[in-house]
DNA sequence: AGCTGATCATAT
DNA sequence: ATATGATCAGCT
């Protein structure tokens, strides 16, 4: 596996992923010539680069979907054996300066509109080497879940223009919340509150919560697939 | 144990 | 600085 080019159609990234369905990390690392972390710690994007290189998105491209040409966007989900969602998925950064806008026209929706959701098994015993590439999920956004993400992005898109991100925690949003994203919590950017004053908050995020993936992942099962090849199977439920 | 706030690396 | 890719880790 070497020198992957952008996948022309859908259906060669479908058989992309079918190659690397039921492969550990450590062999598709090893295949593509990546040096694997010892920890995530200080490699907290090295699962999604190693993907991305395996199924030819483009790298290194800003406010582009992975897959320019087939406008999907790629994630991999961090999941135990047991099909769980181990983290919340980050979307993108939020505006905070731009004037509203509508939610077809956000970031948001046009980032989830076309996923395709790659599971990990990635359990925190198995090393990063052992973690298993489950079979792909090609999502289009339902207009059930589409009205859920709607309104969640209207309210905190509400919430930031009127002057209240103070108040704004990750409690509000009931699939999409806002969560910091920044290097640290030092990092500041100007914001104008409720009473007009100009102030310093650290850079927000759109995150996705684990039951959005979780609801995803049981809409996948639930029509008697597998996300694993593997001798490890998802499908099984257990302690 | 799950959630929320904080953090890490790299590229442009 | 801000975008990409996310996971860490303290607190409830």
């Amino acid at each position: 596996m070497q020198n992957i080019h952008a996948p022309k159609n859908i259906q060669e990234l479908q058989q992309r992923c079918q190659q690397i369905n039921g492969q550990t990390l450590g062999q598709l690392a090893t295949a593509l010539q990546f040096n694997i972390p010892a920890d995530l710690l200080h490699a907290k994007g090295w699962v999604g680069q190693l993907l991305e290189a395996a199924l030819g998105a483009t790298a290194a491209s800003k406010a582009m979907p992975d897959f320019p040409d087939l406008n999907i966007e790629l994630k991999t989900i961090p999941i135990n054996a047991q099909s769980k969602p181990l983290e919340s998925t980050y979307v993108c950064s939020v505006p905070i300066k731009n004037s509203m806008q509508s939610w077809r026209e956000s970031w948001v929706y046009n980032k989830l509109k076309h996923v395709l959701w790659i599971p990990i098994i990635s359990n925190p015993e198995l090393t990063i080497q052992q973690r298993i590439i489950c079979a792909p999920i090609f999502w289009q956004m339902p207009e059930d879940i589409e009205e859920i993400l709607r309104t969640d992005w209207e309210e905190l898109m509400e919430m930031l223009q009127l002057g209240y991100a103070q108040k704004l925690s990750a409690k509000f949003g009931t699939y999409l919340h806002i969560r910091p994203k920044a290097a640290n919590s030092r990092v500041l950017i100007d914001y104008v509150n409720a009473e007009g004053e100009l102030t310093k908050i650290v850079p927000k995020g759109f995150y996705l919560r684990p039951s959005f993936t979780q609801a995803i992942l049981n809409n996948y099962l639930a029509q008697q697939k597998t996300l694993s090849v593997s001798q490890y199977t998802v499908s099984d439920h257990n302690s």
